[in-house]
DNA sequence: TCCATTTGACCATT
DNA sequence: AATGGTCAAATGGA
């Protein structure tokens, strides 16, 4: 229990110093260099809550802690609980329309369905790293019907699992539905690359184009997240980062 | 041999 | 009953 609680202090301290390097950052923008270290803020303070909530769980359930790193699941998923799965919500869900499929993480293909009000197959990708880091990242990836080969993405969940490092990765290539008309267009058009990232939360959230706003949505985003997880029921935005 | 994809089956939701 | 999301065996490539 103590050994838990400290972990939680460091882990909450963590995303805490985290956030306050962010908010620097922030007020003193126009460094595009800095882009990449807000990209690893954001993410060491989304482990830090994540960490912080596993901690918490601990403690509230006297569980033992769970596993980050797993390996292979025990092949308790017999074959009778095959299919077995509840409907997802679309609360935890942004959507964008992009180009390409590609993003910088690792998909791995699970699934694909043809979809009635449609002409091109629904395929459903969850996170490489589901295994080794619990991402509990999804996306399902559908090509638009209006011939710009245009793909919806929508995108459920958030990764748990360190982010790519940089655009210059080579991702792997997910392939895309087979169907009669889809190209299985999924090469990267280099030029678009490079606004991959501004294009995905812009498109994201909203926010048009303050930096500071999109990152503080993401933020709000996830805390909004853990909050629906139950463990943060008193606590507000402000009380966890910035406190 | 390992890992990713394909694809039909299963099952919850509507 | 129809639809959509997920599972897992089969398959193929590296």
């Amino acid at each position: 229990m103590d050994i838990n609680k400290k972990e939680l202090v460091e882990t909450l301290t963590r995303g805490r110093n985290s956030a306050m390097k962010l908010q620097n950052l922030l007020i003193q923008k126009d460094n595009d260099d800095e882009l990449v270290c807000v990209d690893d803020l954001v993410t060491e303070i989304s482990q830090s809550f994540y960490g912080g909530l596993l901690v918490l769980n601990a403690c509230n359930s006297g569980d033992p802690m769970p596993e980050v790193h797993t390996g292979k699941t025990p092949a308790l998923a017999s074959k009778g609980r095959r299919g077995c799965y509840k409907r997802r919500k679309t609360v935890d869900s942004r959507m964008e329309v992009s180009e390409t499929i590609e993003d910088g993480y690792a998909w791995r293909k699970y699934g694909q369905k043809e979809i009635l009000s449609s002409n091109f197959p629904r395929c459903y990708f969850r996170c490489t790293h589901k295994q080794v880091y619990g991402c509990k990242a999804l996306k399902q990836v559908q090509k638009l019907e209006d011939g710009s080969n245009m793909f919806h993405i929508i995108y459920f969940g958030h990764h748990t699992c360190p982010p790519p490092n940089n655009t210059s990765s080579h991702p792997k290539d997910h392939s895309l539905p087979n169907s009669p008309s889809t190209t299985t267009k999924s090469h990267i058009d280099p030029s678009a690359k490079e606004d991959d990232l501004t294009n995905k939360f812009s498109s994201a959230s909203g926010a048009q184009s303050c930096p500071a706003l999109v990152w503080k949505e993401i933020l709000l985003d996830e805390f909004e997240c853990f909050k629906n997880d139950g463990s943060l029921s008193d606590m507000s935005f402000d009380d966890i980062v910035f406190s």
